[in-house]
DNA sequence: TACTGATAGTCAGCATACTGAGCAATATCC
DNA sequence: GGATATTGCTCAGTATGCTGACTATCAGTA
């Protein structure tokens, strides 16, 4: 029988694990009440003044049914704006506040803490090499999941 | 700004998307239905005949509240027993059924399928290289979730 | 222009994960 | 032996992530 810890699925788990708690602990610590998801839908945001859902869905690689819920949540904390696009009804195009742009300043150190914790026992040369890894190893699994990264 | 291909936390987040996704196909093609977490507690209760909840937790590093459902839905679809553990009244045994270990020696080519496609943009060696970063940058950060990994 | 297909978003339902609380039973310490 | 602490499990609540279905709208075409 192949152990766990030959399996990549079973790493991949508990990489991630470990990388939620790392985030939210160190994030938490900073005072700030914001998931990774959160997080990097917010940036997404900033990033792409008055995208709507879809596009930000695909940037980051979230479900379409998932990001309603994340930007419900991002209005609801009054970090984002959702108003509905003049061009296509059918769309929202999403804008960040001021409050939410103040929000991804003041906790950017907190984050970059987190990543660099989820890291500690790799050697910078090492943590090099696992992010290339993924990097490519994601890339070519992009079309497998039903939410995969669409660059604009 | 950081770019998310920057960040071990979403690198993390993908990866570990994209292995649910390649598992649930491989396994659902081969006409079962379990997710990767059955089938790594599945796979841990045969192995560990008569363990309690909290020791299975531990084993595959899942939080004791995620492992109360988990189990239930492996009762249900009779791959597993559950019985109250007659030298200490407060834990439940488990058990795997014949229809269990049935089930697992169908599903291990689709499961060891999945786990080759998921590193599929990887040579072999690439392949290593990542489980063996992967697990130990785990190692470092075992005991920062809540639900770390408890070797008996 | 009417029809058809595709697209943006939402919703219900299910399965992880977690926080925090609580109950019952066991272990420990005085 | 009895108070106290700890442990095994469960539950309520919240946040991803997904499947599948549905509405509203848009785009392309006959």
């Amino acid at each position: 029988m192949k152990d766990n810890n030959d399996m990549p699925g079973h790493l991949a788990r508990r990489f991630q694990q470990i990388a939620v708690a790392v985030f939210l602990a160190e994030v938490g610590e900073a005072g700030f009440d914001l998931t990774p998801v959160q997080y990097a839908a917010l940036a997404t945001i900033k990033a792409n003044p008055g995208l709507d859902q879809v596009t930000l869905a695909g940037l980051i690689a979230y479900d379409r049914t998932t990001i309603t819920g994340v930007v419900d949540r991002l209005v609801q904390k009054g970090l984002t704006e959702r108003r509905a696009s003049s061009r296509d009804r059918r769309a929202r195009e999403l804008e960040i506040t001021d409050e939410g742009r103040r929000v991804l300043r003041k906790i950017t150190p907190a984050v970059e803490s987190a990543q660099a914790i989820m890291l500690r026992g790799l050697s910078a040369k090492e943590g090099e090499d696992l992010m290339r890894l993924l990097r490519k190893a994601i890339a070519a699994g992009n079309e497998l999941s039903r939410a995969p990264l669409r660059e604009v």
